[in-house]
DNA sequence: CGAAACTGCAACTGTCGAGTTGGATTTGAT
DNA sequence: ATCAAATCCAACTCGACAGTTGCAGTTTCG
């Protein structure tokens, strides 16, 4: 077998993925991650430098994956209640960077590594949405864009809220029916912006 | 002066609220609690047991305070809105709670200390809700509570979100800017709410 | 006054965990 | 075969922190 130090770095960011995921950047433990890499603890010196660079690199890497598995596709305001819906799906399938992005806010809150890139793919997928919704200016996609993922976020995030508003949140059926509920929230937001960019350029045009 | 072991009490729980609230049950330190309340860090386990215990102590109390402080008045989908926006106006005077429910919910789950009375606080404001909102069932209306707590306390727990999508939350215009965000959203979901009740109740009738 | 409870203070224990080090072993390349 | 890099292993340092203890001063109340 082939030195395959791609395999030694991938297995120790899966795995602190799921440490850091669980337990957040102070409750997580380097030897976990070693153990259930099972890969020396001193590695993780090696590749990432610090525990604090390892949890930045987990974000990093978990950041570029969401991106490019949850895409807006179509137009109007179904595309962005199907955006949603794919978006909360996703979450409940892969909770970890649901988490880890609450994790940062409460521990680094605005002050965090990579800004740059990230917010490239924030604008990114503002202008998406503008594609998706003409006419719809910035700060309403912003704004539309942050509402739907903090709820995606959230019911992982505050599994307690779901759990005392709506019933435990990990039965299925109510996967399913926060999902609906996801969907419809998103639609009528996307056709709330919409009304109000049409009335904006009517006032501005007339 | 007398004995005033509220007031020690007081002091502690004041003191642990903003520590855990800045860094989680895992980062807080019982130390700094102590210091900032000028009081003996032995005094924390004669009065509250334990580290754990004192968080959860701090949560109960938090959340007695919010209950009381920001009601539902009036009727109507406007009264949803500035349920909305005052309780967003409180979360940013002050982000305490919010955090430490996030913290909560990452760190415990659904397995938190006190889930009844929780719950009877949970079923009142549902309550609260469907009396602003003639005809409105449980589950919307626990869905409607959920996605607006979710928001408000989203937008301090994921500072990061905020700042990508809408600017620096941090700035008072952007406060100001999402409060009215997100007064028109929850009009609108409860607007749509009460619509749906009443295409129900007319499906039932007919 | 005197006992009992409250508090402050300071040092202490024991544990846990991040990060390091040195040496042995394996592997691919030349 | 040989060398350098990658890995494992195990023990180690060192600091931090939760929780404890003993003692001395203070207040309350009978």
């Amino acid at each position: 077998m082939a030195w395959d130090t791609e395999r030694t770095r991938r297995l120790l960011l899966e795995a602190a993925t799921a440490e850091f995921s669980a337990h957040g950047p102070d409750g997580a433990r380097v030897d976990r991650i070693a153990t259930q890499a099972g890969v020396n603890k001193e590695r993780i010196y090696q590749y990432f430098g610090s525990k604090d660079a390892l949890f930045d690199a987990v974000i990093a890497h978990e950041l570029g994956e969401v991106t490019a598995d949850v895409p807006i596709v179509g137009s109007g305001p179904d595309a962005i209640g199907e955006y949603a819906a794919a978006l909360l799906e996703r979450i409940v399938a892969r909770p970890e960077l649901g988490r880890l992005i609450a994790w940062e806010g409460l521990v680094r809150g605005t002050e965090i590594e990579g800004r740059d890139e990230r917010w490239r793919h924030c604008r990114d997928k503002i202008a998406a949405v503008q594609a998706a919704l003409p006419g719809v200016d910035d700060r309403q996609a912003g704004h539309l864009l942050l509402t739907i993922v903090t709820l995606t976020d959230g019911w992982r995030v505050f599994p307690q809220l779901g759990a005392m508003f709506v019933g435990d949140g990990a039965r299925p059926e109510a996967q399913e029916e926060r999902r609906r509920e996801l969907r419809a929230v998103a639609v009528v937001l996307a056709e709330r912006a919409v009304a109000d960019a049409a009335a904006a350029s009517a006032a501005s045009g007339s």
